[in-house]
DNA sequence: CAATTTTCTTAACCTACATCAAGTGCCGCC
DNA sequence: GGCGGCACTTGATGTAGGTTAAGAAAATTG
């Protein structure tokens, strides 16, 4: 089935009845985007949180002299979504993009919040996510405050174990906050030292 | 009201009636925190929610070197915790310090979850104030990798406009992640370019 | 599989910020 | 009301990581 990814990540924190997950997955709509395409782009309303059943996104900000600093990736199982404009409905500042061919489930605000009076369980399960966000978040905050940039690519390794040697180089130097030159530098640095 | 402060924090996100009014402050245990001391040290679990409503706390890490980088400042009106350790249960890495004679109401965590139950409006209310913080984060990261030290000292005065010459210039510095002699340099600098 | 684009590497030089050190002002406290 | 300590300043020097540039390797595309 298609929807079991999905509802064994659910699973992690809720338990639905069948009824429940036949409400929830009425209100999923799937869609393809094909690599080096956008789920969003800079200056467009996010009206969608994204769940990743294959392949892999990025989410990424433009800062004003150009430079890519991507804030998160979400391969299979991951959700992902500005968050700031999802929630203020304001213009955004992140892009999506899919890394390769990438099929994702969206639920849009509009059904999230349906969701969220229809089945209070869903309340729950959103606030637990949002939080697990906010210690990864406030993490890469401490990390990116305190430690150097060998450190962080250590991090990096431990939190997205599948991604190491599946991106391309410059992906894992903008999540870890140096220029791919730096990286390349740095990774050679690695290898001799040992 | 001694709890006027807090009621009205609630109010900006969900409604509730007398009784439930009543519900939620049976719940609150006022502390005082004097100068200096502490709410939460480093490897201790976090048990409580604090809402501040007179004073001011810091939220602090200390990395391997010794040095302090500051997570967030609440001033009276303002939610803290070391979400990370509230959530986990773990030990935390959080200190929080009082910067001046500070009142707080706390929360417990078997209470806030006591609540969700009891009235799901607290799940809502906490899934938006998780939300809220969760953008704030991921913003000062942005910021972190993208901004120099003096975009991220105009973004702190934006953040907290009520502290500026209200807090000594060490707790800026770590705030915005440089040393307090870099800082001080940065500062005669601005004043020297207009 | 050739052509083209993208990614990776290496090297020389540069800059924002850190570190160390010494000195000044000031506030709280016995 | 003097003094001990903390906050702040200023200067000299150090360093992690950035920038620019150019070529090599790899991956996409036709």
């Amino acid at each position: 089935m298609p929807f079991d990814l999905i509802l064994n990540n659910l699973e992690k924190h809720i338990h639905l009845t069948r009824e429940e997950q036949e409400i929830f997955t009425a209100y999923l709509q799937p869609k393809k985007i094909k690599r080096k395409q956008f789920l969003l782009t800079y200056g467009e309303i996010c009206k969608y949180s994204a769940f990743v059943t294959a392949g892999c996104l990025r989410g990424y900000t433009v800062d004003k002299s150009g430079i890519e600093h991507v804030l998160n990736f979400a391969p299979a199982d991951w959700w992902i979504a500005d968050m700031y404009s999802l929630i203020s409905q304001k213009t955004g500042i992140q892009n999506i993009e899919a890394l390769e061919d990438t099929d994702v489930l969206l639920l849009s605000k509009a059904n999230q919040e349906k969701l969220y009076i229809q089945i209070p369980k869903f309340e729950h399960f959103f606030r637990i996510l949002t939080e697990n966000s906010l210690v990864a978040s406030q993490q890469r905050l401490i990390d990116s405050l305190s430690l150097t940039a060998e450190d962080r690519y250590y991090n990096f390794c431990k939190r997205y174990p599948t991604l190491i040697d599946h991106l391309p180089q410059k992906q894992i130097a903008s999540y870890i906050g140096v220029t791919p030159e730096f990286f390349s530098r740095m990774k050679s640095e690695m290898v001799r030292k040992r």
